[in-house]
DNA sequence: TTGTAGGCGTTATCAT
DNA sequence: ATGATAACGCCTACAA
């Protein structure tokens, strides 16, 4: 390496450098590179050899500045930790990078506040669009993105009367078609282990869910037959205990999520209850461990979640028409965790091991 | 709203627009917004009620031109599906912005040429420092970063000898530790179910583990008793049928990752093999599920890399000093999945079951 | 086809 | 304490 071209290599390589190398203007460098069919073929290879030799890499800041646009989309979601979560960020990374954008990824530990403060940090360090997760969020959000015309969509939630875009599925439709599955088996108690509804309009969704099947059949789920636990397997252990505490135990249990129903499950190994002969465990996910524990419960589509989000949100930027309201389907997957109840030996059990 | 509010709303506010509703110069608005001290307090007070009022959101791209940093740092990971690698992103972005820094996140899919596409994305995006998995990337990976001098960290590995940063545990030396485990209780005839070893030098890493604990003990394992296999749950049960149909089939087996060996334990369900009693199962990762299934594991400290990671990365963009190679501890945990071999009634079934 | 020059929005330097 | 001004690196009229 020439000593000339050390002196070059030596600081931040920007395109002038790369000019000068290839005795060029800085005018003609940057047009070789992202527009060759206006340079002519020998510049083009002198400029790419240069780029070669210097190790060019754009500047994006400027680019940014100077386009008035970065490629990049930023994604709020509640917690990384979760499988489905973490499912939907893969396909929107990977749609995302097919159309030439990156992702910036945050979390909001499913608090409105910290969703507000993440998304705006977000906006500032360049993101031009948002994926959020949700259909309630803090109003000065929707203001925040409204005042700077950022295209935002909703995911997981499906509410267009709400007046946001929304690519998702409607989690109290959900949950009362799987309750109603259940009611139709013929229990009549059911129980719902549901995740912390606070700031997590999903988890409060699903459980209205529950309530509308009953009521559709002239009934009234009792308060005490719902339980709010932490998203863990312990969580959904301690929501089983807790039900099958109560006077009357319920013959089945709506989850929240599979993996409340992994924990409702783990318990009644536990205390030799047998699923579903003594007592019915539904879920909501269809996780990757719920087939091998034949798990009934509700199949979320994450992945085309994400692609989708990407899709709107580019073409959005892009000007291109767009669709703001996707319902997506979930599908009730029967496997081996739901069936009649037998109320008797079900209750015995629980007191017993009460 | 004045009319000539609007006007100025209507397009991107920038602090120039600020600095006139605030009767001052755009230089005292910056610093009245970055450096307060130096500015009056009246000053201070009319230009936060500028930022306000027209819902001043700074221009990044500007900024970081200027000052020449991002506040963006990348990470590129295999697949964000992994729980284990959730978990790890998941402490990387908060302790991140703790330090004020915004993630970008990416992944590899277990290709080195991919890897190095993404990360080069990644810096052309604007990241200052990436964190990367494993220990071995494409040389050229290592050369781009060199030559912009961009500071990374390896994670999931340990090999200081090959003399990059690194914050992570040694794959070989876990497995090797698992494996002697089983050599002690009396296990004779391990099996292996690896992930797929290619761009993967966790996977080849552990793998090498087993065979350096046998040749320890002056004995080799037999290139039969090795399955690879996608990292999926009906993989482990694949793998676990693999190994079951060689002719001397394992009393114990040896499980790449957590994921794999719920699959080996559902396929010893099915057969009716009784786990420990006629095999034994260790997994690796300590997943949410490990403890539940009564799995022997080792625990990789995900979110302590994740934490580390951020803060290595964080002091080097700001010159401090810093600990290049850390090593950390993995555990094992021994819970019900493994005990001493009973080998005639594990051949017997296994044979039968063919 | 190529070169020149202005400006994207911000901050830091230098005056005042 | 404040204002004017230059510069960060790039792209794109406009001119040649």
């Amino acid at each position: 390496m020439s000593n000339r071209l050390q002196k070059i290599a030596d600081k931040n390589i920007k395109l002038s450098d790369v000019a000068r190398l290839a005795e060029c203007s800085t005018g003609t460098a940057s047009r070789a590179l992202s527009r060759p069919d206006m340079v002519s073929k020998e510049v083009i290879k002198r400029v790419q050899e240069a780029v070669e030799k210097l190790g060019y890499t754009p500047n994006n800041a400027a680019k940014s500045l100077r386009l008035r646009h970065t490629n990049i989309i930023g994604v709020v979601i509640p917690t990384i930790d979760h499988s489905i979560f973490a499912q939907a960020v893969s396909a929107l990374e990977n749609r995302l990078y097919q159309l030439g954008y990156s992702l910036l990824v945050t979390t909001s530990e499913f608090d409105f506040k910290r969703e507000l403060q993440k998304t705006q940090l977000l906006v500032e360090r360049g993101s031009e669009a948002v994926v959020l997760v949700g259909r309630m969020h803090d109003p000065k959000l929707y203001e925040f993105l409204a005042a700077r015309r950022i295209p935002y969509i909703n995911t997981y939630a499906y509410r267009p009367s709400e007046g946001h875009p929304f690519i998702g599925f409607d989690n109290a439709k959900a949950t009362r078609q799987i309750t109603e599955h259940l009611l139709t088996l013929g229990h009549t108690d059911i129980g719902v282990i549901s995740g912390m509804t606070k700031d997590n309009d999903r988890a409060t969704d699903r459980v209205a869910g529950v309530k509308e099947a009953y009521r559709a059949r002239g009934k009234e789920l009792p308060a005490e037959r719902i339980t709010e636990q932490p998203l863990t397997i312990d969580g959904g252990r301690d929501g089983l205990r807790y039900l099958l505490s109560r006077d009357k135990p319920p013959t089945a249990v709506v989850c929240g999520s599979d993996i409340l129903a992994f924990g409702a499950l783990s318990e009644c190994t536990a205390r030799g209850l047998r699923v579903p002969e003594e007592i019915s465990i539904v879920g909501f996910d269809d996780h990757e461990m719920a087939a091998h524990l034949r798990l009934t419960t509700m199949q979320v589509p994450a992945v085309e979640m994400g692609q989708r989000a990407a899709d709107y949100l580019v073409a959005k930027l892009q000007d291109r028409p767009v669709v703001d309201h996707v319902e997506l389907e979930v599908r009730l997957i029967a496997r081996g965790t739901a069936a009649p109840p037998k109320r008797k030996n079900a209750r015995a059990k629980a007191e017993k091991s009460q």
